[in-house]
This record gives C-alpha cells, sequence and structure tokens, in this order.
DNA sequence: CTCCTGCTTGATCACGCTTACAATTTTTCA
DNA sequence: TGAAAAATTGTAAGCGTGATCAAGCAGGAG
C-alpha cells in the first residue's frame, strides 16, 4: 500500500489533520511545522489520494467530455482533437482531468453520462455539440448539474453556458463574399440537420441571399454527414441538376465534407475554383493541403474548447456565476478554391 | 446530496450492507429481499457512488492514456483519433472509462502521470507511443504498476505487455513491393528517430535493400515529423539531390506526412506516380481522399487500440498474467501512388 | 424439547482524507 | 504575575462503500 497521511503525521509527529492542513497550504499552521511536514512528505514521497479526497470533499477535479451519439463520425473529423487540445489547456491550467464518455450509440452514451454523473465521477460536464431534441442536455439541466455547451442550445439559450461562433453571421459573411465575386447560384451543403449549428448556417445563407435579393432554391440546400463520404453524397446529387441550372459556388459547412466535395468534383472533370468556387468552415489543418487550398471559415476550434473548459471551471467553482454567452470570432481564410465568377 | 446506500437501506428496511450484497449480486442474499431492495433503488433512483467504491476496493475502473510529449502533433495525426475509438470500445467492454493524461510538454505529462497513478486515479495506464529513453516508462515499471504499451519497448521487451505491429516486416514488405515494382532508387522517410517504431521501419527498408543488393544510402533516409510540415522539408531536402540521382519511389512513415510530401511535389511539379511513387503507412481517412490517392500499409489501427485496452484490463484484473506480445496484422493497400517504374 | 447445522442478514470497521470543534500552548496586557 | 485572548495543533466524526465477523432464524436430528 502506499505512503498515507498517516504516515506522514506519525513521521513528522504531528496529527494527521495538520498534515492535511499542509497539504492545503492552510494560514493556521506554523510555518515551521509547514517545513516540517513537507519534509517529512518529500522524504517518504507522500502523494495524496485523489480518491479519498474526492469522497471528502465530494468534488473529482475532472470534468467529463461527451460528444454528440456517432462518436466514430466525430472522432474522424479534425474538429474532434483541435477542440480537445483546446480543453485539455483551459483544463490543465486549473488542474482539472479530462475524462470521456464513449458508446457506440446515443443511447450508451447517455447511460455513461448518467453513471458518470451520479456515480460523482466528474464535477462538470461539456457536450461537445449542440443538437435539437438532447436527452443528456434535459437530464443534466434537470439534476442541476454543472455543465456547458459547445454550441448554441437549441432552448433557453438564457439559462445554459455556452461557447459558440455566430454561425449565422459567420455564414452571411461567408454567403456575401461569394456573392461579392459576382456569384448568384450559390448552393448550401450543411450537415446533420438535427444539429444547431447546421440550422444556424442555413438561416445564415437565407438571410445573406434575401438581403442580395435572390430567391431561395430548395434544390440547391443539401444536408450531409460531416465526412469526406456527405461531401462525396452532395456533389451526385448536384450533378442532378440541369448543367445550366448548376450552383457556381458552394458553402459547405465542414472542412472534410469540402474535401469529399473536392475529389469528387475532379473525378467528374469539374475544376475549382474555375468552373465552381468553395468556401468551407473550420479551417483545418487539411484544407491548407488540399487541391486546391480551401477556402475555409476560421472558427477558432482550439479558443472554442479552450473558454469551454475554462468557464465550466468557473461554474463548478461558483455555481452562483451566471449564465453566459461567450462568441468566438470568425475570420474568413482566402485561399485558391474560391474566384470571381466567370458570368 | 444525492440518494446513498443508506436510503436505500432505510426505504426497505434491512442493513447498508444488505444493499451492497444486492448491488454485487451476492447469492447469500435470498431473492425476496434482493427484489425488495431493488424497488427500492428503483424507487429511490439509486446510482452507485463510484468514488466511494473506489476507495473502499482501491480500484477506480478507469484508465489512462499517456500521448506523446508533445500532444499537439500527436493531436493533429488522425492516428489519434483512430486509436482512442480502438481503446474506448475495448474499455466499454469491460465498463472502464478513460481519462486523458495531457500537457504541453514532456514535464507536465510526466507530472501527469506521477499524479494520477499515485493519486489512485486510474487502475492502469495505456502508453500510446514507446520512445527509446523514457521516464514514464522507466516510473511505472519501477513502481510496477499496470501498464500496456502500444509499439515495441525499445528494453525489456520480455517484461511489457505491449500491442503492436511487425513494423520491421510490414516496412521490409512495403520496400519490397516498390522494389518488385521496379524501382531501384527508394527513399525513406522516417519519423523521430527517438520513436521506436521508426528505428524499425528503418531496419525494415535496410534490410530490403540488402536482400536485393540495393546499397544503402544516407541521403536517401530522412527523419521529420508526423506532421504535414513534415512531409514538405522531407522533399525540399531531396530536391536538392542532382536530378539523376533522385529517388524514383519512397516509403513516407505516416499517411499525414505523405500528404505534404504530395502536395509539395506537385508545387515543384512532379508528378504521383508518374516520376515518383508514394508508399506510406497507417491507411488513414485521407489517403483514400489524397489526390493521387494513397497506396498505404494498413497497419489497423482501431485494433491496435482495442487490444491495448483489453491486454491492460486482464492485467489489471489479474497481475499474475504473464507479459504479452500482441501482433496486429497488416496489409498493403494499393491505390494509385505506386506504378511501375519507368527504366 | 434441545442442540446443531446452514442459510440470511446485521453491526462494525476500514479505505484516506477533510473539517468542525476541542484542547493545548503561546502571547498579550492590565 | 496571572488571566484572558490569540495562535496553533489534536481529536473525532463523517464522506459512501465493501468486507469481515457475529447474530438471528428455521429446520432437522437425536
Amino acid at each position: 500500500m502506499s505512503v498515507t497521511i498517516k504516515d506522514v503525521a506519525k513521521f513528522a509527529n504531528v496529527a494527521p489533520s495538520t498534515v492535511s492542513r499542509v497539504i492545503a497550504n492552510n494560514p493556521r499552521i506554523s510555518d515551521k511545522t509547514k517545513e516540517k511536514v513537507r519534509a517529512a512528505m518529500e522524504e517518504l514521497g507522500y502523494h495524496p489520494n485523489f480518491i479519498a479526497r474526492s469522497l471528502a470533499n465530494q468534488s473529482t477535479q475532472v470534468l467529463g467530455l461527451v460528444t454528440p451519439g456517432s462518436s466514430d463520425v466525430f472522432f474522424q473529423n479534425p474538429f474532434f482533437p483541435t477542440v480537445l487540445r483546446g480543453l485539455s489547456e483551459g483544463a490543465h491550467e486549473k488542474q482539472y482531468a479530462l475524462q470521456l464518455v464513449t458508446g457506440k450509440d446515443e443511447e450508451a452514451i447517455y447511460n455513461g453520462v448518467v453513471q458518470m454523473v451520479q456515480g460523482g465521477r466528474v464535477d462538470g460536464v461539456v457536450l461537445l455539440y449542440s443538437k435539437v431534441e438532447d436527452r443528456i442536455l434535459m437530464y443534466l439541466r434537470e439534476r442541476k448539474f454543472p455543465f456547458v455547451m459547445i454550441g448554441k442550445p437549441f432552448k433557453f439559450v438564457d439559462e445554459i453556458t455556452h461557447v459558440d461562433n455566430d454561425n449565422f453571421q459567420a455564414t452571411k459573411d461567408a454567403t456575401d463574399y461569394l456573392l461579392s465575386l459576382g456569384h448568384e447560384r450559390v448552393a448550401f451543403i450543411g450537415g446533420d440537420v438535427n444539429l444547431v449549428v447546421t440550422v444556424e448556417r442555413l438561416l445564415g445563407y437565407e438571410n445573406a441571399l434575401e438581403k442580395a435579393g435572390i430567391p431561395y432554391r430548395d434544390d440547391y440546400v443539401l444536408h450531409e454527414s460531416f465526412l469526406l463520404e456527405g461531401g462525396q453524397d452532395a456533389v451526385c446529387e448536384l450533378m442532378e441538376l440541369p448543367l445550366s441550372e448548376r450552383p457556381t459556388a458552394l458553402v459547405v459547412a465542414d472542412d472534410l465534407m469540402a474535401l469529399g466535395v473536392l475529389n469528387t468534383l475532379n473525378k467528374v472533370g469539374i475544376s475549382v475554383p474555375d468552373d465552381l468556387s468553395i468556401l468551407s468552415f473550420n479551417n483545418v489543418l487539411i484544407s491548407e493541403m488540399s487541391r486546391p487550398p480551401l477556402s475555409s471559415v476560421d472558427i477558432k476550434i482550439f479558443d472554442l474548447g479552450y473558454q469551454a473548459s475554462r468557464s465550466l471551471i468557473k461554474r463548478i467553482e461558483n455555481p452562483d456565476e451566471p449564465y453566459q454567452r461567450i462568441i468566438v470570432s470568425h475570420e474568413i481564410v482566402k485561399r485558391s478554391s474560391t474566384e470571381q465568377s466567370l458570368k
């Protein structure tokens, strides 16, 4: 068995509680005994037992991370590692550890969250997504368990601390940019309609068209998964339009999807950006390395994660902290996949 | 505060210990009281407290994951999410959770591991890499703490359970394949020389050349980081060779790196596979979507993770389990980046 | 009817730490 | 110098479970 607080106490000739106070750096302990106890800890190679501490203070210093139901898909997207880096950095600064909730399907993840929360394994939870209907969100809200969300809550926007981009504005900006290049037939390839981000972006797209006086067309709006395959499928659908009606520009809600688009276009002999401009979202590493390099809206994924863990920890340490909406900026990074319309 | 075992006991008119036994499904409890207690648990919405349980049994049902010092680099590579999926699946099957050790540099990660281990936060650790010199490995070994490694240990191969590919053979196979296509000037672009996988693969490459009677050239062997930039740098170096001496085929130790190679080659006007064949490793998703699609050695990353968490759990549950070397198969997936040499 | 056996269940302590409260020592000041 | 106040440290009771050991109880043998 490893060294406990009692061993240290015995060694330093003090009571266990004194050792505990030294660990907490309690000011009511004299500097002399602090020194003595610290020397003893050093000597014996003492490390506090987190589990015992957790049980005593009812706090674990662990944050739980919840991925959307389809973990597989989510893991494959470079969004995940990037947001994880941000989360990790924010957590690390405050000495929190990260624990993952994994599971094959939504049911499994839901159970995982319940176990984590009720089992007292974590002090708070980060939802790495925002869905239209979400059991997990409801559960956490009902139990008043500390959590933050990355993305905009579908309901209760003012009662949930969340970190988000202004996706409406970002997509409006993106669409405006394509319009400013002279494109008039601009299509939108979004993700799962159950994700709030998809909804928000679609609204931004629609708004930009409306402002420009361009009628909205149903057949210019597609929804696919945030995967390479999603991009492929989207292109196939667009190809079914008569040649003269095909869009000359695309707003794609995700880089990985855009990469799929790019490759499929290449196969069918459509050149980017000469025949078709593409502007996508996320600005992950691959967008820079694709052929041609993708113009992409940088949504600062790292910051999303970083702010999320920081604000969650704030909520945990002060439950009266007001609910916040934290908006991370966005920026269009222009590369070679967008070009003036030929008209 | 939430429902405890005592509340359930009171509600069901039994002793707390009886409830505990019902949870453990102890056969010494009559079916009648089991029913009664279960009903009470249901009624009160009881969920066992993991922390208290952990303290009582000295086991947490959590596995710690340790990334190599440069977490940033590691996170960016699609290897990470894939191996994570495998780990997650293996852990989930046995009801284990995953906790990440994160940190900016090696020092921070080392401290994180020590805290995790001494703090009793995890029952075992998975090292997601194998380095030539590794403090963390040494530490875990000395403390006889359960751990497994993904990759081949540099030392103590027979005293460390690990999951690995036969990287020597795999790279030999890869090189042989290129040789069989008629290439005689085959270069090797590996990763960090401190990683054992790099060493192993280099040996395999050398061995294949030797068997084929082709002399080994220092200037055909490069070491870069497992990143897009690594690939770029490698190409730049190779470009410094006189035209007639440039390799006609490349073995690249990582897909992401190969993607960097591909793009840089494209910029300098070298065509793949016409001018240069490329065979890389990992067979992650992007290898399929690059232009041209990359031939790649599939090392079954998911399986590496899956086997790792399974064997770690075995070790945890039975400390006398013999040390094992688990080899995951590999397979060359031929796509369009490799072609017959023109000669 | 008593005693023993075997099946169930209860009481109690231990896990390692925190913390309210009590006890002790030191300091302060009339 | 002595008592009260302040500073410091010790005692002990939890935190929620698991596990050991003892106790209760029914049924069967003698």
